[in-house]
DNA sequence: AATAAAATATGATATTAGTCATGATTTATT
DNA sequence: AATAAATCATGACTAATATCATATTTTATT
């Protein structure tokens, strides 16, 4: 099993501010687990006793709405911790955890992470920022779902997913969505996600092969209204 | 000027986990500020060099959407801190802040603070719980806004400002807002707003007296569709 | 008190997005 | 390879909400 001390992904989140010290105790307590395409990694309501630092692969993180739809509201990939917000508040999980591909995931058991908040400043203000940071994006996300239209979001949802998770070889976006997915970002129905697809496909924004999905004009995208 | 020590106002908020000899270095730094109905606090882009601790009064945080429309995301009542988030990111405010009706606040400096959020683990938990919640609250508005209808939206406005902003003697709710302020809460057209209030005043829901608004049916208006 | 300005209210109409139905593809399973 | 199941796609229709127009009422200003 690999050693926190030497793990590059911890580069990219709040472990970084830990000490060689606290990462070496992390380091054997924590557990490596791969986690399967579709698999659940946490239910809402779930009690979570501990965090996921993910080292490969992406997950969605949703609600269920009372009309039973499932809205996502934050994807996290490669290099962020999952599960911190309800660790801090001491609460049951708010959201769903599931994999979007693949995951190669470390837990890191609730104990080891508030001891080293309490003791480590450093980290802890690092943890502070990165929930400052998701606060951020959530409240631009309030924004966009109450004044731009179902086109502006997915064309936005899609200049994200290209911006911030990458694109194969091919050009395609590097996270395969369902159009299931991408109605659930945007809060839409499926078939409406479907149809903006096809008008943007048609307006030769994108072009698809099978599910996957390439950008042909960002420019374009930006300015659907 | 009144001392942080002896203010009631800080054990509603992390200010409560200072210890005394840092509320006393708050208190030699800190500026009281009356801020009245309508003036604003902080622009959106204004680069904080602070926090504010409320000691009385409610403000709207709200930011400018491309369209030209307004979002409110968060109401801060007395007893919250406005500002923190901007500060820990250390970037210009995503947000601006107006006054609902006249304010009393105490602005504290932003290096006292950053100080005490290195010094003190405890402290900074508290602000990082804060900061969950905040992101929970977030999360629960963004399936709000993604999954029901406007009437809704209106009906658990309603009962949120109900619940947690109180109620005048004669039962209306304390915190008066225009009916643009519902819509920019709600994320639709002020006439939309208003048409709606008009539904639930015939339908029973509420009762209105010149702007002030007061709910007769909670159960009722809990399970508007 | 008179006037102007702003906020509230409501109708008519247009636009957006949701729902239901149905068919075509793609993917999984036997 | 054949079948079943899931996903994607599109049409027809409906419901929700936005927009524009215009009163009415309330609040502010002279």
């Amino acid at each position: 099993m690999g050693k926190c001390e030497q793990c590059i992904i911890k580069q990219f989140n709040s472990l970084k501010s830990l000490t060689k010290d606290e990462l070496m105790r992390i380091s054997s307590c924590k557990t490596s687990k791969t986690i399967k395409k579709g698999e659940v990694i946490f239910e809402e309501g779930d009690t979570l006793n501990g965090v996921y630092c993910v080292k490969d692969g992406v997950c969605k993180l949703s609600k269920l709405s009372e009309n039973g739809k499932d809205q996502i509201v934050k994807m996290v990939v490669k290099g962020q911790l999952l599960g911190q917000r309800s660790l801090i508040s001491n609460e049951s999980s708010n959201l769903q955890a599931v994999a979007l591909n693949d995951m190669e995931v470390c837990f890191i058991p609730k104990s080891e992470i508030i001891a080293d908040l309490q003791k480590n400043p450093k980290f802890s203000f690092d943890v502070l920022q990165d929930m400052a940071h998701d606060l951020k994006e959530a409240d631009d996300i309030i924004v966009n779902m109450a004044q731009k239209s179902v086109k502006q979001r997915l064309a936005e949802t899609l200049i994200y997913i290209h911006n911030n998770f990458g694109v194969n070889p091919d050009g395609t976006l590097s996270v395969l969505l369902s159009r299931e997915d991408y109605a659930s970002i945007v809060g839409t129905a499926t078939e409406s996600a479907i149809r903006v697809l096809s008008q943007f496909k048609k307006e030769g924004l994108i072009t698809t092969v099978g599910k996957f999905i390439k950008i042909e004009d960002l420019n374009g995208l930006s300015r659907v209204e």
